[in-house]
DNA sequence: AATTTCCATAAGTTTATGCTTATTATTCGT
DNA sequence: ACGAATAATAAGCATAAACTTATGGAAATT
């Protein structure tokens, strides 16, 4: 169950990112994401491999060319992390507030 | 305003997590988490200073050491970040959803 | 006050990863 | 059916970034 940071990893990189926020606009091919970046069309597709693993894009082929959009799946994944991250991490989080108000008073 | 990232930049590293997923769990001191990691100390601090400049952990100096603790900032922000993504990507992932049925159907 | 503990920074090395060119498979247009 | 276009994969390179050892400064211990 342990969560893997797919996504993180996925979005760390800036071209990757550019990627993902074009075909989080609109629906986009590998072509036309080609033509907006100044990566080669492999780069591209090698980014775009590690945006589908990570489920945050999903690729619907199209005749000869791959329209790629947004997978719904990622950001819910990321969302459910954050949410447990902050019930969790913030409640131990405000333990430590108290104490170390009782520490000082 | 632009998102930069940096929280999933800082996120992506395997070792830079564990160092935060630690601390999430309770401050802890840099030679703490030095004895819980595969890494040597000026690592964990290398790695504490870009979860710091990502605000997802804060120092507070006790004494000779230094108590690590999460900083709600940066989880705030990816929140937010999230949020707006889940609106605006997830919206224009709807339209195109609404598309592909009338083209289909 | 000397020594040890704690942590941060610096410098250099090694590993990871993002990029390129080359190639192949599939589909479209003529 | 043939040539052009689309995209994925492979191999190699080059830079970035994660690690190491070395060092220095501040606080605690004796």
């Amino acid at each position: 169950m342990a969560y893997d940071y797919r996504h993180m990893v996925a979005l760390a990189d800036p071209t990757r990112r550019r990627v993902f926020e074009l075909v989080a606009q609109r629906p986009r091919s590998v072509a036309e994401l080609t033509h907006s970046l100044p990566v080669s069309q492999p780069a591209v597709s090698q980014h775009l491999k590690v945006l589908r693993d990570a489920h945050l894009v999903r690729a619907e082929p199209r005749g000869a060319s791959n329209v790629y959009h947004i997978d719904p799946q990622g950001l819910g994944e990321m969302r459910a992390w954050l949410d447990s991250m902050w019930t969790d991490a913030l409640g131990s989080f405000r333990e430590a507030i108290s104490k170390s108000m009782e520490t000082k008073e």
